[in-house]
DNA sequence: GCCTGATAATTTGGCGCCTAACAGTCCCCG
DNA sequence: CGGGGACTGTTAGGCGCCAAATTATCAGGC
């Protein structure tokens, strides 16, 4: 269940091909984007796939995974909205699907009524421990084919590449426009 | 517009924690894991910040280069779909809003009358000319931060992880749902 | 010439994610 | 006090993606 990429990477004499009609073409450098790119997208359908066993998604193991850290301490919707990166809406929404499920459950906070604090019910624990152990080994297989050495070399590259992100979205922010050509 | 990810990345020392409670995970492979997950994160998002800009997303970017690689030669749902490793379903919706923006457009093929041909409007190949040039800059920025040989370094690694990939989906493919705990 | 099966594209219904707008609650400061 | 932010969680509407069912067409065996 792949979310969308080129299923082949085109051969290195295609980008050098392409490169002749758009001078910006960096083939060494797309080349290797591409590769991120696919590498990526093959990680997360894995990922995806595992879970998919258990009837549960990305979205909702991430709530799950964060409610597991410390099982007995409720947490906000705000609070795992941050910590996962999304917005406080697609946590409603995962939340309805998990509480459906019993995986968590929602209270009212005492000291603010704004907030709702969410519990990990016993049923969702139990399922994080069903599940993990697999989890985990997997996420171990995936790396299988890499030495020690060559995991910290990776893991190095690809803090560069992160700064390098940083960098250029500083460079030019999201929001501007700059080109709209439709 | 993220996904979804994990915002800041768990310290080692929280990986080595979780090992105690969980046997089964490997602390290096998985730090070196979540790395791979939140950089592929961080490139999807940036690209498709990049492509926002011009009110298109990653996956009618993605018709759009099939497309653009031969102007002038339509092409058939079914093969965009296969190349960009997505449904048929998803091609159809996808074709819908192109067409609505008169970015491509649908005619019957004379030989088969199953099959509906895609072609690229001049808007359409107009619209990538304008596109392109800023994408491939784009790309090209993200790894300026890497050199030639760390590029190379960083895809022979990529490769090997891909190549597990295979193997651990054939060992454990998908669909065999060989636990379900919920 | 038909029936059967394969294939093409689409429709339907669902989930995850977003933005934008909302209503409720808190708190500070005049 | 009492009003204006700043914050909470939720809703509404949209897009992209999927699986499954549907309709139209082709091609081969009898």
């Amino acid at each position: 269940m792949p979310l969308l990429l080129l299923k082949q990477l085109p051969r290195f004499e295609c980008l050098l091909q392409a490169a002749l009609r758009y001078p910006d073409l960096d083939p060494c450098a797309t080349s290797t984007f591409l590769h991120l790119l696919r590498t990526g997208d093959l990680i997360f359908e894995s990922e995806a796939c595992q879970l998919a066993n258990s009837g549960i998604s990305k979205g909702r193991f991430s709530i799950l995974m964060l409610l597991n850290r410390h099982p007995d301490q409720p947490q906000t919707p705000a609070s795992l909205a941050e910590e996962a990166g999304v917005t406080r809406a697609t946590i409603t929404g995962l939340l309805d699907t998990l509480e459906k499920d019993a995986l968590v459950s929602r209270s009212a906070s005492p000291d603010d009524r704004r907030l709702t604090l969410v519990h990990l019910t016993p049923k969702g624990a139990q399922l994080m421990d069903a599940l993990l152990p697999g989890y985990f080994r997997h996420v171990a297989s995936i790396l299988s084919s890499l030495t020690s050495a060559e995991r910290i070399q990776l893991v190095e590259l690809l803090e560069k590449i992160q700064q390098g992100l940083g960098d250029d979205q500083g460079a030019s922010p999201c929001s501007t426009a700059n080109n709209s050509p439709l």
